[in-house]
DNA sequence: AACATATAGTTGACTTCGTCAACTACATGG
DNA sequence: CCATGTAGTTGACGAAGTCAACTATATGTT
């Protein structure tokens, strides 16, 4: 398969666009989040048992990247660390109200970004670069636990 | 257009997914490079009259950022900084014969990646899945030589 | 029970990326 | 000649990423 650019290009171009655009409306609507902030509330979305560990396999970042970052949200009161009650490893991670609310605005931007970038595209086209994004990552043999082994 | 999932977290797993995959396998082959070094190789193939301004629009990074990369790539040789013969600010930046050969090299090794990571997907979808990165850029509104103004 | 091994989290040192503001040198148009 | 713009450079700083070491707890083996 010939791509007309690089594989690597075409994506670090996009990822750099989208991460300006998001930051950029964030700020207009003064949310206080970066893209890696507003990924890691997402994951903690709805749930309850959710570990740096996991944000650390999910994300594909060191463990301690993810630790200094969700610091630095618990230093903002959007998240809070609490000991797991079975096995006392682990710290599990919850959104707080403010938290919360933050990421819901954070969601409706983010969607709306989304909404603006892909228009134009047919249901196909969208679908098919889903697939492919999605191929990538299986085609990578990277299993979301396996990451930073 | 609904996504399975935010376009911010598929682009950015993925992106960091091939960035991964690709400096391991330069390490792997002895090419010392990173993904950022190497798109900026890939603008100097075959030009001669690129100048930092010209990188920094075309690959969306503050000129300071691209001022000091070239600064490592003179440092190791792959690229030397020659002045402009008509405009003197400008300064071309040309790929030596070591940089011409490592990019060989490294372009060699980027594409069996982009193959690999795109198996078992067809020219369609593939077609799709790049006419989608570049509507994206296009819906972005944002012209390559209007970047950090 | 004692032991080795594995996992979750934490810390420190260090490099690179990214942002921003200021500055120099040169170009261009009125 | 002068105002304005452009290309490159520098310094300061914060955030992201890498890596190795360390603590505490869990788990499996003999």
């Amino acid at each position: 398969m010939q791509l007309p650019k690089p594989l690597g290009h075409l994506l670090g171009q996009t990822m750099r666009i989208f991460k300006h655009k998001l930051t950029s409306k964030f700020k207009a609507n003064n949310i206080d989040l970066s893209l890696d902030f507003f990924l890691i509330l997402l994951q903690l979305y709805n749930r309850e048992d959710v570990t740096q560990q996991d944000l650390s396999n999910q994300l594909q970042r060191d463990k301690s990247i993810v630790l200094r970052q969700v610091n630095t949200l618990l230093d903002k009161r959007i998240v809070v660390r609490l000991p797991d009650k079975i096995d006392k490893r682990k710290k599990n991670l919850i959104l707080t109200q403010k938290g919360y609310e933050l990421l819901l605005e954070a969601k409706e931007i983010s969607r709306n970004l989304s909404d603006e970038l892909l228009a134009g595209l047919s249901e196909t086209e969208v679908n098919s670069f889903f697939k492919v994004l999605q191929t990538i990552q299986e085609n990578s043999g990277l299993e979301e636990d396996q990451w930073y082994c």
